[in-house]
DNA sequence: CCGACTCTTTACATTTTCTTTACACCTTCT
DNA sequence: AGAAGGTGTAAAGAAAATGTAAAGAGTCGG
């Protein structure tokens, strides 16, 4: 018997919080509700629920607060609700570790479905456990999650620790996008998007060591804009 | 055992109120009435219909202030009457949330399948699909959100970032108008209309993508003066 | 202390995407 | 039918994202 998956609202305005309780409730999901960042933090901590729902604009504590605090300790999706103008703070946020945002007025549809997909991500991205198979095959390339070895064409290629934890990120997601800011997160523990030149080099890096023909690479794509995934 | 559907018509003037109910009848809906907007509130919360066929021209409280209030704590379908020349009001009407709008003077037929096709939608929205799925059908066509990724007959498509982010929004409202500022605000950030040349020719670029016929398009219908929808 | 290796950063070339413009084409209203 | 406003398309220039090489900094073991 599975549980119903519980979403937490941390959002000071009781109107919203109606609306959103109502249309998560109709949903079958399981609602928890908060009115400041500190109650939704303890609730986050007595409850773990599987997707925090949080306004940017809260009275007590600035939502950003809550992201950091949060973030040190658990990986759980956050989905920011911002109104409108506050497009700067969303990017902080995201930067300090959200997942995905809706802009205020939003419909319910677009909440739902962005719930939905932080929820399955967050599944496979950030836990390095519940993927069944330790092998991944993509065409003539294998990676051995467990022994940590990356083999083509049976040959045994080196790849050193982050060129391997990029890999094994793409891998245990194959055939899904990873943003450049997943990537950040699992493989540097950085939550913003600043620093990416580091990961253009190593993609490029990782192509010359896996890809038959590394300007036309057929096992990393890139997705512009968004990110990469390795093609299954 | 399955109740009638249920339409709570709000309307001021006597004959058209009458002209709606016999059409719902007749189509064996139950019917409610209300002939001002606190009407309508009170019998929406004392008897949750499942429509609300609001006319904008109302005397007491402007119709737009009835979809603001309702719109607060339910994502009860709202399909709006308006009169010709309220194109405007219209469309800040399906800004604010509502669903639908039919014109007067109108069919039968058409109001009709207006309410048919609004409460599809909201049942889709709101009853028990599997939490996990993210994928978007019409058609031939898939949207899958998690993986970022559109296929038509099996065949993938690549469309850049913003081209998937139009396509993602309307699929997310499928079947329902996005007006132009909806769109804007879903895909740019923007509150505004008035860059909406960019919006034009996006639409092109995703016809001729994923449209058989690209001078015919059967996804992405354009709703003029309104917005765009995709076709269920 | 040196050399081998890895990681990060910088600079720059290249590619892709985005926006704007101009104009043609439809609808709708008069 | 003509006018007006809204819509579709192509193309060019602007902007942004990406790929690559290479240099410097840090680490480790001999």
């Amino acid at each position: 018997m599975m549980s119903k998956t519980s979403v937490l609202i941390i959002e000071d305005e009781a109107p919203v919080r109606r609306f959103v309780r109502s249309a998560l409730i109709g949903m079958d999901f399981a609602v928890l509700e908060a009115e400041t960042g500190r109650e939704g933090i303890n609730l986050i901590i007595s409850h773990r629920p599987d997707v925090v729902i949080l306004d940017l604009g809260l009275p007590d504590m600035d939502g950003m607060a809550v992201i950091r605090e949060v973030r040190d300790w658990s990986q759980i999706p956050i989905v920011i609700l911002s109104a409108r103008g506050q497009e700067k703070d969303k990017v902080t946020a995201l930067d300090h570790g959200a997942d995905d945002y809706v802009t205020k007025p939003f419909s319910v549809n677009e909440l739902i479905s962005r719930i939905k997909v932080a929820i399955r991500h967050s599944v496979r991205v950030s836990s390095n456990e519940p993927i069944s198979e330790t092998k991944i095959v993509s065409g003539n390339l294998t990676i051995d999650l467990e022994a940590h070895r990356v083999f083509r064409n049976e040959i045994e290629i080196h790849l050193t620790n982050i060129e391997y934890r990029l890999l094994a990120a793409l891998a245990r997601n194959q055939g899904k996008i990873l943003t450049h800011r997943q990537i950040m997160r699992d493989v540097w523990d950085k939550h913003s998007y600043d620093e990416q030149h580091a990961l253009r080099v190593y993609v490029g890096a990782l192509r010359r060591k896996i890809e038959p023909n590394p300007a036309l690479p057929v096992f990393i794509i890139t997705e512009q804009g968004v990110g990469y995934r390795l093609s299954d």
